[in-house]
DNA sequence: GCAAAAGTGTTAATCTTACACCCATGC
DNA sequence: GCATGGGTGTAAGATTAACACTTTTGC
């Protein structure tokens, strides 16, 4: 933009001059992690571009001009596992010219945590999976790079703010919760130290009620406490 | 995007059901800081939009289709600062429709830090000045929640990552250095503790220097040593 | 000698880590 | 009674926070 173009203009004559910039598109590309088996998952497609035929690719879709990024990210997300009151945050925006073969799409990667048990997706059509982190090795596009990118931040947030509880169903055990956690750290924590750590952020509420159907001692069930749980209605404004 | 249009296709059909997206337009908006008279500074301009006549707002520029998100926040920095290599961190999208007057912008926010004594800007060209952050009520657009969003950035990092150092001239002292930490977090600092915690980490070289012309007791003069040094080719492909 | 900031160490409190035994349940 | 995990405390080490005195320089 030179020194001339700078000069006070009108909203109206300014989008004229932006004309020549509306030819790049905006995508959204959502990283819906899961848990399942003692392992994190993420919820993959089979790619539909024959360039990437074979590969797996993270669900996402275009911007449309009346949407803005979150909401097009729940959609996304509502559209592939029919849930609404999800966690979801926004990481990192990926724009090489050349990321996308079809043409310039910028894409803005949001991280989401859902209890893989109660989605209601279809997982039988349309090729629609859920794969184990640690079993990735290529994705379609930098779809790679991107879940890198979103299990760093996903690491990095969960002793710090109470997001691995969406991984669960709204009753849990310590145990359990203490998988969820060996499972995104990918490694093993001391059981009295993390009871100890998580009792000291004062986020669940004993529930007075026990594990059952378990072939050894029951735990104490535990819930989130209200004050924690994933609302829609987010930080940011988009 | 209905379950039909998930069928495989190739790059150059998907291009075409891509056409109606390609209507909204994509922008960096840099928040540069500087440091000067022990406060923190932030580079604004006055708005060029009638809409926001009377405002400042950060340097921004759309993304043009042959470069990527990080050479746009590069130019816009180059353009108004003539420095080249500056730290520069992507930080958040924001993507709400109605946040630009002129159409549907979505725009990526990098902050910046530079030495305000070494840049070769025209300050008194084109309404471009530096303001002490804490003086900053209202900005043009998003424009504030974007600054909020980037200072908030910025204090996360100071104590993880050698990057205030880019504030400040390549010899400082340590008192120009607490000063420096001081006015990004906007709270006193105590001299011992916080000479521990920089020794602690490793990141300074001393040049066997002191600082001269002072009416006291002059301090050692200090450097980031090398290794930590802003090159411009940052982590992650933008 | 006075003003201004440099330089420096100890103690208490907090947090983190490592580690082991008895208990309740299902089989 | 045995296998499985539940539940719990302590001690050592590391980190953080609070705090004061002597030294060097310019004037």
């Amino acid at each position: 933009m030179t020194e001339k173009e700078l000069n006070l203009k009108t909203a109206a004559l300014e989008k004229i001059s932006h004309l020549d910039y509306f030819n790049i598109a905006i995508s959204v590309d959502c990283v819906i992690f899961g848990y399942e088996n003692k392992e994190l998952k993420v919820l993959l497609i089979k790619s539909d571009l024959e360039e990437f035929s074979g590969l797996y690719s993270l669900l996402g879709d275009l911007v449309r001009p009346d949407e803005d990024l979150e909401s097009a990210s729940y959609r996304v997300l509502a559209d592939r596992t029919g849930m609404e009151d999800v966690y979801l945050e926004q990481v990192h925006t990926f724009g090489s010219i050349a990321r996308h073969p079809s043409g310039r799409v910028i894409t803005t990667a949001y991280y989401s945590l859902i209890d893989i048990t109660h989605h209601k997706l279809q997982l039988n059509h349309n090729d629609l999976h859920w794969h184990s982190v640690n079993d990735i090795k290529k994705l379609a596009f930098d779809h790679k790079l991107i879940l890198n990118t979103c299990l760093k931040r996903l690491r990095d947030q969960i002793m710090e703010n109470p997001v691995a509880f969406n991984l669960l169903q709204d009753k849990f055990s310590l145990r359990e919760l203490q998988e969820v956690y060996e499972a995104i750290l990918d490694i093993k924590l001391d059981r009295r130290n993390f009871r100890k750590k998580i009792a000291l952020k004062d986020w669940l509420q004993d529930l007075n009620e026990m594990e059952t159907n378990l072939s050894h001692r029951p735990g104490k069930l535990y819930a989130l406490k209200k004050q924690y749980k994933t609302s829609r209605v987010r930080s940011m404004a988009g």
